[in-house]
DNA sequence: CGTTCGTTTGAGAAACCTCAAGGTCTGTGG
DNA sequence: CCACAGACCTTGAGGTTTCTCAAACGAACG
């Protein structure tokens, strides 16, 4: 949808399914840098930047509104609120990357993987997905160990032990929390970066 | 200068020196999200976003201009493109988060070595500091290891390597690349993600 | 002249990776 | 209905990278 180097002139809102943004190293890996769910901007970076710096891929079918590049601009001069709220997405978007930095620089596979699972599961309550005892979830093995920075065939050993440690079940489009408590304690989670409020009640 | 958790109504520009924005987890390990160098704004997202969620300090004896975030928030509604220079900062923030976040998540830790400092040049060029040879550089080794995501330890055996190996030293304050178009190889380094050209040109 | 901070090196351990092989599930064409 | 292909998951064995612990050294500083 969106590839790195060319200029977008629009983003879209996702209204329907999972899309993940990313990035391709020279040698053929892949960096996931974060995943959208609905509600979520895609491209938002590419109106305010010159070029998009990373590609944007669906995950699943998806659907998507068209917002164009000139109208979120405009909103900078006539509409002040929306403004702010555009913002307020780009700045929890920013927010979300640098925890996921401090995921890929200081956390072991286990921590990321709770940590990861967490904020998705915090991200996903917002739009009404899911409830605290887990969430549909049609990422595979190979998307978990690009967002974590890990292979596949660890992340598969990293869900075995957590399973068998009665903390999660990652399995057929579902992830199930077995123990949420452990689970937070586990990954360090606080949901403070993810600002929940929005914008609209400052 | 800027604690996690607390709400800042102002943001600095740094005119001189260095400072750097990180997280401290739980079990007091610390990740250097980025530095800034002079011409880099401090806590940019702590005005856009309610809380700032890392904290700042500096690593050198610095000054700093105070910007008000009202300031910043009346420019969106009558100093266009004031704004859309602020944006442009803040998206270029987040532009080199990603990349650290790539960094961090599937390059090596001599890549990463070699793409830090590749970016810190490319940076401090744009402000007149160091040239192609080189550039001065008032970290040490336990600042590389944090924002690296490696231990010190081994930022000291790396280091030792890619000087023995005649791409780059790293001492006293001061870095020299010896072999710049290998270490550029070496990391994969492209500069189209800073977008050096910045947004007056558009 | 002792203390502190930063650097350097060694040895052994832990985390994670690669390669390889097999298993399961699902959709598809015969 | 069956056979097959492709995508995804699972497990084992062995190797590499990076970490931790420990110790020593040099330079700067009061």
């Amino acid at each position: 949808m969106i590839h790195e180097g060319e200029s977008n002139a629009s983003a879209f809102i996702l209204a329907e399914g999972w899309a993940l943004s990313f990035k391709i190293l020279p040698d053929g890996e892949r960096q996931i840098v974060d995943f959208q769910v609905p509600g979520d901007f895609l491209g938002l970076r590419s109106i305010l930047f010159r070029t998009s710096d990373h590609s944007v891929e669906a995950a699943t079918r998806i659907e998507a509104s068209e917002v164009l590049a000139s109208d979120i601009l405009d909103a900078f001069s006539h509409a002040p609120r929306l403004a702010a709220a555009v913002l307020w997405a780009a700045s929890r978007d920013e927010a979300m990357v640098v925890e996921h930095l401090v995921n890929l620089g200081r956390r072991s596979a286990e921590e990321r993987m709770a940590h990861f699972l967490l904020e998705l599961s915090s991200r996903l309550l917002l739009v009404g997905m899911g409830d605290k005892t887990g969430f549909p979830c049609p990422l595979t093995q190979y998307h978990l160990a690009d967002v974590l920075g890990l292979s596949a065939v660890h992340v598969n050993r990293v869900l075995r032990i957590m399973r068998d440690d009665g903390l999660v079940t990652f399995r057929k489009g579902h992830v199930t929390f077995d123990d949420i408590d452990r689970l937070r304690d586990l990954a360090g989670f606080d949901t403070a970066y993810l600002d929940q409020d929005g914008p609209l009640l400052r």
